[in-house]
RNA sequence: GGCGAGGUAGCUCAGCUGGUUAGAGCGCAUGAUUCAUAAUCAUGAGGUCGCCGGAUCAUGCCCGGCUCUCGCUACCA
């Protein structure tokens, strides 16, 4: 069977840390590893995401190239991965020539069998700057909270999905100008031409995906799929290669999945068996927010090219978050992997291991150091590296460092080794599920197997009364440590390695875990060292000291930008003509019913008596009056305003109203005096 | 708001076509042991299986409502 492993592309804008190596890349690199060692065909292709608007927003804060940046975490990123043992067999990058070349002919061959549809939409332009922005690139007044400083797609302040038409003060972050709309025409892969096909093929014929998976993708397919672009206005980015499209780039998510193929490409020219050869699996490994792009997005575009695989599985894991909080890079509440290793040198496994046996598989995790603590001191330290060094040290101790003959097995002892069989089937059917946390504390049953036959065989006794049994015993018990080389190799990479050259053996297969004559007596051993060393409360609490100090500096951080919420006054609008006024057609109205506009948090459906007639006019204010509040009372009603549909609703003008709906101070605008509907306003 | 996933012992998690006293590891307690990094081995104490209601002879597991966490995704003229 042939392997294509991916994992997914981290964004070079800032380090790895803990979160991504729990969620995505130590998952990946066991299954690899572990496939590696039963001698599958198998490759693990990965590289920098290096495309995207938050990247040129860092060159821009920086004053420097948005290359310079991706340049400097690609070679921090990579340099992570390989201190950890995460053996990628090539980790490319996205601003590399092969794949602006791969990606520029997917795109172009989609565009020449008509796959895509262009669409002209209105976009906020920056009218100094000249140039159309990206939702990233406009900040403004949050809409929800209130706060300034939010982003065209967020506010990070509330956390509230935004659209860029809906910030409050808009402004380009590029020059400061107010930004306009402007007509830009994009291209479109209509995933809804493929619903039928991705229905089939996911609910029907991967229903053992994992749930967290298989439920959103049906929620997906169940909700109706849409046209999504795959272009930008952006300079950053591979051009997209189709005549009369200057300062257009292909959308980063449409770019960045085909980077696993250029990241192939550059690793081997049979590139083509592991992507189009249809006995090759191919197996993404990614965290929760990507299951769309890679489970319906990215399996469309392969489909409308042609030729394609499709991924067998798509293991998605949940989030890791950090003593409680969620983890954040802007925030820096992370542990970073370069960081980790200067406080705990050589220790690579014991995250390794930490964060596996919590990996948050199939919920939210929380990593902790103490739970850090207690993984390295009660498993790693006590169980593992204890088990070995028994062993290890008793056959120096008796057997002048040899590995001693074992002449009769005892029951009991046939029945130990065979034991080990049995747990490693049970790592296999685990890895090969994507169940990695229960593979692990299979593999950790094998020393807590040793542990338990040298306590009843008690070979420290018999050697005064029966030495030929001691050595029986001590030969079984470095049988186990042999397999316990081979069943950590996947998971303790570094562990194992150092178990080799203590038991004297260059390598192993994932076949002779479990064989009786992994060593043959009189094999002389190596040096003896302990596997693992307990972490002490100091070291702990001095990386709890250090998060705390992160979380006592953002919260300082974050204090004067509150005082200046203080609210300002907007700056004045464009000057127009009276001529403009007039067109206005303002009115008393009075409102003669009320309701909430069902499944909607803020639009109220308001019956209007106008003088002129009765409409409906829908208005997002349920935030701030209750339906009741208002019913018959005057208010002002803008009468010639275009009719545009709400939640299904058709609002048909529009009320007047002053103050900021998120801010405190919100009131309906209407005369002083209770006036008869249909008065005009001018 | 809609949708998806999750809410099971102090902690991390299993469990499920509904079927006798709900499991494991760590932590904790007691005992055994001393080869080993005060490690190990045995035994045990811990649970109204998020809350409320329903269907069933029987439900952690099915149905309805609610609630909390995370993710995806909207309306705001």
């Amino acid at each position: 069977m042939r392997y294509l492993v991916t994992s997914a592309l981290p964004y070079a804008n800032g380090g790895v840390h803990i979160g991504h190596l729990a969620g995505v890349y130590i998952p990946s690199d066991i299954y690899t590893r572990y496939l590696r060692l039963r001698g599958e065909e198998v490759i693990h292709v990965c590289g920098s995401d290096e495309h995207g608007v938050p990247i040129t927003l860092k060159a821009k804060k920086e004053g420097v190239s948005p290359q310079a940046i991706v340049d400097r975490y690609n070679t921090i990123i990579k340099d992570s991965f390989e201190k950890f043992g995460i053996a990628f067999d090539i980790y490319s990058r996205t601003s590399s020539a092969t794949h602006a070349q791969t990606a520029s002919d997917f795109f172009r061959h989609l565009y020449e069998k008509g796959e895509f549809v262009e669409q002209v939409s209105e976009q906020y332009f920056d009218p100094e700057a000249s140039q159309f922005l990206a939702d990233r690139y406009i900040t403004g007044d949050c809409p929800k909270c209130g706060a300034p400083g939010a982003y065209g797609d967020q506010c990070e302040k509330c956390g509230s999905t935004l659209s860029p038409l809906e910030l409050k003060n808009p402004k380009s972050m590029i020059s400061g100008a107010v930004p306009v709309l402007k007509e830009t025409r994009h291209w479109y892969l209509p995933l809804d031409k493929h619903e039928a096909f991705l229905r089939q093929w996911i609910l029907e014929e991967h229903k053992e995906w994992k749930p967290n998976v298989y439920g959103q993708c049906k929620s997906w397919l169940d909700g109706g799929l849409m046209p999504r672009a795959v272009s930008r206005d952006l300079d950053w980015g591979i051009p997209v290669p189709v005549e009369g499209a200057q300062g257009k780039v292909l959308y980063v998510w449409f770019d960045a999945p085909i980077g696993y193929i250029s990241a192939t490409k550059d690793l081997t020219p049979e590139w083509e068996k592991y992507w189009k050869d249809p006995s090759t699996k191919m197996i993404h490994f990614i965290g929760k927010d990507n299951i769309v792009f890679h489970c319906i997005v990215f399996p469309a575009m392969l489909r409308a090219h042609g030729g394609y695989n499709l991924p067998e599985n798509v293991p998605a894991n949940e989030f890791l978050n950090l003593e409680g909080d969620k983890i954040s890079t802007s925030r820096g509440w992370a542990v970073w992997l370069d960081e980790y290793l200067v406080d705990f040198p050589n220790q690579q496994d014991v995250l390794r291991y930490a964060l596996c046996a919590s990996a948050p598989e199939t919920k939210d995790n929380d990593f902790t150091w103490r739970d850090f603590q207690q993984r390295n001191n009660s498993e790693l330290v006590a169980i593992f590296g204890n088990f070995v060094n028994r062993a290890l040290v008793l056959t120096a101790k008796y057997f002048d460092n040899k590995v001693p003959s074992a002449s009769v097995l005892s029951r009991a002892d046939s029945d130990t080794l065979a034991q080990i069989g049995v747990q490693r089937k049970a790592v296999e059917h685990n890895i090969e599920t994507y169940h990695f946390r229960e593979a692990l504390f299979e593999v950790m049953n094998i020393a807590r197997l040793g542990n338990k036959y040298l306590t009843e065989n008690e070979p420290w006794k018999t050697i005064k009364t029966d030495p030929e049994r001691t050595g029986v015993v001590l030969n079984v018990a470095l049988q186990i440590v042999a397999s316990m080389a081979i069943a950590a190799e996947p998971f303790l990479p570094f562990t194992a390695d150092k178990i080799l050259s203590m038991i004297g053996v260059k390598s192993f297969a994932w076949g002779d875990l479990g064989r009786n004559d992994l060593l043959a007596p009189g094999h002389p051993l190596g040096q003896a060292e302990l596997l693992f060393s307990k972490i002490e409360d100091e070291q702990i609490e001095a990386q709890i000291a250090k998060l705390q100090a992160i979380k006592a500096a953002a919260l300082e951080a974050s204090q004067p930008a509150a005082q200046i919420v203080a609210p300002l006054a907007a700056p004045q609008k464009e000057i127009i003509t009276y001529d403009d006024f007039a067109k206005l057609d303002l009115r008393v109205g009075k409102v003669l019913r009320c309701e909430k506009v069902e499944k909607s948090d803020k639009l109220l459906k308001f019956t209007i008596d106008t003088g002129l007639d009765e409409r409906t006019i829908v208005s997002g204010v349920a935030g701030n009056f209750t339906p009741e509040e208002l019913v018959g009372r005057n208010v002002t009603v803008l009468m010639n305003l275009a009719p545009r549909k709400l939640r299904g609703v058709e609002s048909q003008g529009m009320l007047l109203f002053a103050g900021d709906p998120a801010g405190e101070e919100f009131t309906n605008l209407a005369p002083d005096k209770e006036l008869k509907a249909g008065t005009a306003i001018s």
